[in-house]
Order: C-alpha cells, then structure tokens, then sequence
DNA sequence: GCGATTATGTACCGATCATTATGGAAACAG
DNA sequence: CTGTTTCCATAATGATCGGTACATAATCGC
C-alpha cells in the first residue's frame, strides 16, 4: 500500500526531462504571454511532441500555471526574501535592485511574467489573467503586512501610510518591468532605479 | 482639377458612421488588446460587417492604428497639455491627474491601450508592439525636453537631471495604467497619486 | 429609363488554434 | 516468451482566426 510514495516506473520510461521541459516552457510564455505563445511555439522550444507535453502537463493552461509557480519560485525569490530587510526603506531597495538585477540579466527574458499575464486579452486567458492578478495581491498584502511593522516601528514620515507606500513602490516596480519588457537600456533601468531610491521618504 | 478636395459621393452610399465605427473599434481594442480583439468583437462592436471593415478601414492592423490614433487624439491630450505647466512639479501633477481621470471614468475601459500593446505578444502583433513603443518613445522624448526646461531654470534638485526624473515619472504612470488594468479601486489610485506628489522631489 | 460605381450581406477561403485518436515502440512483471 | 503499461510519433479533429468572392442593393451622372 505504500507503491504510491515509492519511484515505481512502470511501462516505458519518460525520454525528456519533466523540469527542463518546464523551464523551457516558462521562457516562451515570459517572452510571448500566454495567449501569445502557440502549442508549436512551446513543443519546439521544449523539444516534446504534443501528445507527450499533455501527456506530462495537462494541457495549455496547465502548462501555464506549473510554469508560473517555477516563475515565482525561482524568479521571484527576492521578493520574500526582501521583507526581511531591517527597515522600509531596506525593503523597498532589496526589492528595486532584485528587480533591476533579474531585467538585466543576459539570458532571460525581459520584462515580467506576471505583468505580462495580467494586462488585456482575450476571453481564453481571462481565467488566467485572474489568477494572476489575485497572485499579485497576496504579494501586495505581505508587502503591506511589512510596511504596516514599520509605520509601528515609526519608521514612516507623516501623512504616509503602509497600503499607500505599498502600492507607490509596486508602481514603480511595475513600471521598471513594463519599460525592460519594452526594450529599456541597463543604464536607463538602473537610472530609474536610483531615482527611485533618492526620491523614497524617509521620515 | 479641384474634385479631390469637394465630396462627390458616387455609388451607393454607407450606411454606417465611419467615426463612430471607429469609436468601437477603439473600445474593443482598449478592452482586449490588438490579438485578444478578434474580428467578429469588432464587427459586433462597430455594427457593421467584415466587407464593410475592410472597405472602409483596410485590415485589422490599418484599424488598430486608426483607433489609436483616436485615442492618442482624444484620450491622450492631457498628456501634451501638461507639458505647459509652469513648473516640472506642476508638469508631474497634471500627468498624474489626467492619467488618474482617465483611468476612473465610467464610461471607458480601465487600463491604457499603449501599455496594454507594447506588452509581449505573438508575431502577427509585433509590427504593432514596435509602433506602440516608438509612440510612447516620442512621448518620452517631449517629457525629456519639457524637464531639460526645468533642469536649465534650476528647479530639480542636486543629483537629479531631466532623463532620470522623465523616466521615473513615466514609470510611476505605466504602473498607475497597470493596476487600473487590473481592477484596482478608484480610492486605491487617489491614493497612489497623492503619494507620488508627497514624494515628488524638489528642489 | 440607363450603365457606372460603391456598399452590403452571405457564405466561403486557407491557415492556424488547442486538443486528441491511433498505432507502434520501449520498458516492466509474470 | 506474453501481457501490461506507459511513452512517442503521425496525423487528424472541430473551432476559430484574419481576410475575400460573389451577388445584390442603392445611389450617382446621363
């Protein structure tokens, strides 16, 4: 009664790697958007035929959201990690940088997966597009949670509170992956990013 | 010689308003974006048939640039009026405000088509997705100059210049445009306004 | 009245979309 | 070996995509 926890292949085995397939899947939908990556876009990229890709992930949408929980966990990382930082301000330059660094890098896409997924479209994706939308305000929630520690900790100055700062830094940070997606330089990215934290109040 | 310029209506008249139509199309594409509208929503939209789309606008790409044309003409105006402003800090209100009237009206779809269209998309809107971005590039550009302006009379502060601070402030709009996309409240944005101008530096 | 011209409505085109039925190949247990 | 199970490859499904042929209807100058 325990063959379910144990590693039983039966039958032939798998010729691809499940993980790797995944990532592949992940850089077309980062850089086409969900509606805009094609089931031929994502077997070519993944080196899988059809019948094995649904076989191993369901189907499209499937395939979508497994891609987008490696996104997060992977990509998204220094986000929760940046709610550690000691004060406010800390939290909000983990978070720029973490963004600027993760746009910049030469050997992914650009702009954001999330972003991407939630602007606009068509009536197949709009399920897609709510689940990420409600992903996107958890996020906001713990990044409001942590502002709130520090309004406690009179960290804010006067006549700012957490869920304004919050949605002021995710602005930014939205705009930041919204100008890399549009083909923004390093150096105009990293500008934005400094003007950013030369501007953010301090009490 | 002089009949090119005089409306000499031959042939059987349509039966449709071609501004009106297009009005729709400008609607639909707002709403889902140039690959999510197909063309029967545009059709349904605009009343009219597919021969009578074609006929008076071209393809699907000809009309897109036609609608955002009209958007840019009608919903983008305040954009370039702001740039009157006296001050660069008066030049960043009216933006905000307008973009924050914009996207809070009732009666038209959240978010902003420019954003929505220079996001990733499949290869039949690439085309698209490039002329958007040149678009908003011009945009850009007129900001730069117009805070050049302000740079010279010494408003901005020590370690700020014109680029950076355009690039930020077009940040903090793409950002306003997205959550607006994305279903946030109108209190939600006020409140994302108003934070922008405490923060807004000065000299 | 008469062509000439243009718009409209129907019905269709080939291409592509996501999805899957089918048949054979590769591993297992017996 | 046989049977079972799972995977792979080919090729097809119906639906929808953007774009059009075609015939008809409405207005022109004459």
């Amino acid at each position: 009664m325990e063959t379910a926890t144990c590693t039983a292949p039966k039958g032939r085995p798998r010729e691809f790697c499940v993980d790797e397939a995944l990532g592949q899947a992940l850089r077309v939908f980062w850089s086409k958007g969900y509606e805009g990556a094609s089931l031929t876009d994502l077997t070519d990229a993944m080196g899988i035929t059809r019948p094995s890709l649904y076989a191993a992930f369901g189907n499209k949408e499937a395939l979508f959201r497994k891609a987008l929980d490696l996104y997060e966990r992977e990509k998204l990382c220094y986000m929760s990690l940046a709610l550690d930082a000691p004060t406010a301000r800390a939290v909000a330059e983990r978070l720029l940088r973490g963004a600027l660094e993760m746009q910049t890098s030469d050997f992914e896409p650009r702009g954001c997966l999330r972003v991407i997924s939630s602007v606009a479209c068509g009536v197949e994706a709009e399920s897609i597009r709510d689940e990420v939308i409600a992903r996107r305000k958890s996020s906001s929630d713990a990044l409001i949670k942590r502002f709130e520690k520090a309004e406690a900790a009179g960290e804010l100055p006067e006549h700012m509170n957490a869920e304004a700062l919050s949605g002021y830094l995710i602005a930014l940070l939205q705009g930041l992956a919204l100008q890399a997606g549009a083909g923004a330089s390093r150096e105009e990215l990293e500008r934005l990013v400094e003007t950013s934290l030369t501007v953010w109040p301090t009490k």
